[in-house]
DNA sequence: CGACGCTTTGACACAACTCAACAACCGTGG
DNA sequence: CCACGGTTGTTGAGTTGTGTCAAAGCGTCG
């Protein structure tokens, strides 16, 4: 029997399958696990450290802070994404990494990083695929702030989530575990986090969906899609 | 005497000091010149062509277009930047790109570019830099249009635009040519074209800049700096 | 000259924010 | 066991930033 695939290595499968010696490669990589505890911040705005992570379990959470305070998420990172590729090349973090529940992770250095591209090249498209589908939905997410309105983002930031998750075997009967706040929500949908609660009120009285107890249940995945404005990733 | 660098070499030299085979490499890379007139589009939404730009002289706009027909404008690439090397990975282009003036580019295919990763690599690191330097600045911009206010983010957007402009020798004497509409700008801060042109009076009558037939001036960048809450980019 | 694209301004409407209060749900310690 | 403070979620009332609509001013180009 097989050992059961990374969750990097599921998504990558869905670009290209990997041969036996590439995947064994991958999980050499990712063979270190660092166990850290929710809210731990793995990475800070300004930090020289030149590391990028994969995440194996647990969610994230990619964000700026302006100079006034404000907090704008990027991304939240669910098990299989890669974490501040674009740090290490830029040999500084212009964004903050923390963990928003207990998390596993690996940490990859720049040498080892370089490594994948000359031995296993096949595999460093792989990965540069997904950072590079990465870099797509975060402009998407910079579209949807710009030209949507409240409602049709919030459905929007749900959908492009559950299909995140399902690339990775996370979703599944149309409902997911999500730890996010409505804070948190709101820092990366661009909203107060009072405006969050009522729009989410809308869709669950429009019957779309509903979160609850840290739990997302969509109830109309194909009417959601309509009010979204939602197109496939690629 | 040199010839002179092209705008992409003189932005990577600020990265990197290229040595003279590297420049000599990068300028037969750069060798085929296309005119393309303003307005022409150059990059469509869904294109499956593998071609990465290299922009030479003239302005850009990379944009999306949502289902119900709204623009939202990633960037506009200057002289020296490079266009859709995400899409030439990602084998689909998630943007559109067109010209804003009658310009010059030069197209790389992708095999080409892997060439400059196996024979030069450290030029092949310089222009990672400087897509990822791109990437940042698209979530800065993304960071902007959550948690700025329109007067905030426009001050951002051009104070932004200088920096990149002053790399490749654009900017000078506190004073730029920018061909850009009110109604482009809107589509690139999330605004509408009316708003743009009541936060650009704004910014007059506070004597912080001007910006009359495609002409910015800045008046007073500090203050300017201060009102965006601008942190130099890198 | 007229037509067109871009800019400017005013009046009004509405989406989203702020403030304030309260309810529900923790985990902790007495 | 219950009391407690802290975090998260919920709702209402009033405010404000930004969008929409409408109309007019300007340049430029054919």
């Amino acid at each position: 029997m097989q050992p059961a695939l990374s969750p990097l290595a599921t998504k990558l499968a869905t670009f290209m399958p990997l041969t036996r010696r590439e995947n064994a490669y991958l999980d050499d990589l990712l063979a270190t696990p660092i166990a850290v505890e929710r809210g731990a911040e793995l990475v800070r705005q300004g930090d020289k450290g030149h590391f990028a992570y994969v995440l194996h379990s647990g969610w994230g959470c990619s964000f700026k802070i302006l100079l006034d305070g404000a907090r704008q998420v990027i991304t939240f990172p669910v098990p299989g994404d890669c974490i501040g590729m674009r740090s290490v090349v830029l040999r500084t973090s212009d964004h903050a990494f923390s963990s928003l529940t207990d998390a596993v992770v690996s940490r990859i250095d720049a040498n080892r990083m370089s490594d994948v591209f000359n031995t296993f090249p096949r595999l460093g498209a792989a990965i540069l695929w997904s950072v590079s589908r990465d870099e797509a939905i975060t402009v998407d997410h910079l579209a949807g702030i710009g030209r949507r309105t409240a409602l049709e983002r919030t459905a929007h930031f749900f959908l492009e989530l559950t299909e995140r998750l399902r690339l990775v075997g996370l979703f599944a009967d149309d409902a997911f575990e999500c730890p996010l706040t409505q804070h948190d929500l709101a820092d990366a949908l661009g909203l107060s986090a009072i405006h969050v609660n009522r729009v989410l009120r809308q869709l669950r009285e429009m019957e779309l969906m509903t979160f609850k107890n840290n739990r997302v249940v969509l109830l109309d995945q194909k009417k959601m899609r309509v009010l979204a404005g939602y197109e496939d990733i690629l």
